[in-house]
DNA sequence: CAATAATATAAGCAAGTGATTATATAATAG
DNA sequence: CTATTATATAATCACTTGCTTATATTATTG
């Protein structure tokens, strides 16, 4: 069962634009570090520590692939998160432009 | 059109126990300050101070009858919140309990 | 091995948050 | 009008949060 406190914990994560950000990227298709950092404009740091509370809530995982790290979204099993993705604003042009571009540098 | 900032906004408000109790109680029905501190066992200031945070971002009305005010969502025109409280747990047996009682005092 | 690139972790800090206590306002009852 | 009940507002405080800067780790390349 899912406890209210729970469900608050996770939409704690999605109310905070950075991260919502990310989540509506991954919606589109996985990423890694270096692209939501181009993508948001911020630092890799920030980046870093975001992806790592989406991934301690078990909201996205990461697969490793040499020197890059490529998340994507894990929510198959969390309709109440499913539900709330369905509803955000498409990712803008600018991320497939970016993530197809070559791996960062 | 929303952005992505302005559903995250919204659902920071939600990514509080204290606020997504309220709400999953005001899904079933209406109810007053007085109710809601009863049922969930918190001070009077909190649970108005969490209404009216609720309040301002439109989430939730306000209808004053006599001393009451009762509180109701507001919430259709709001497809990513009416999204989440789908799929919120049912609040207990106790609510309507209350619910169904006299005005408080 | 050394240099570089991608990512993670740690420390520090300013800003924000949730709760409590005290007080104010508004409506009703007598 | 006075007392009471329901609610709102204000002030305070411990705690959390998001970001930055600096440093560490891990993998690749030559």
């Amino acid at each position: 069962m899912t406890t209210i406190e729970t469900i608050a914990d996770q939409l704690k994560l999605l109310g905070d634009k950075t991260r919502l950000n990310i989540i509506s990227i991954l919606v589109q298709q996985e990423a890694c570090v270096c692209h939501l950092v181009e993508i948001l404009q911020t630092t890799q740091p920030n980046i870093s520590q975001h992806l790592r509370k989406l991934k301690d809530a078990g909201l996205v995982k990461e697969d490793r692939r040499g020197q890059w790290i490529y998340y994507s979204l894990q929510i198959e099993d969390k309709p109440h998160i499913q539900a709330v993705v369905e509803y955000l604003p498409e990712a803008e042009e600018k991320v497939k432009t970016i993530l197809n571009g070559l791996p960062c540098k």
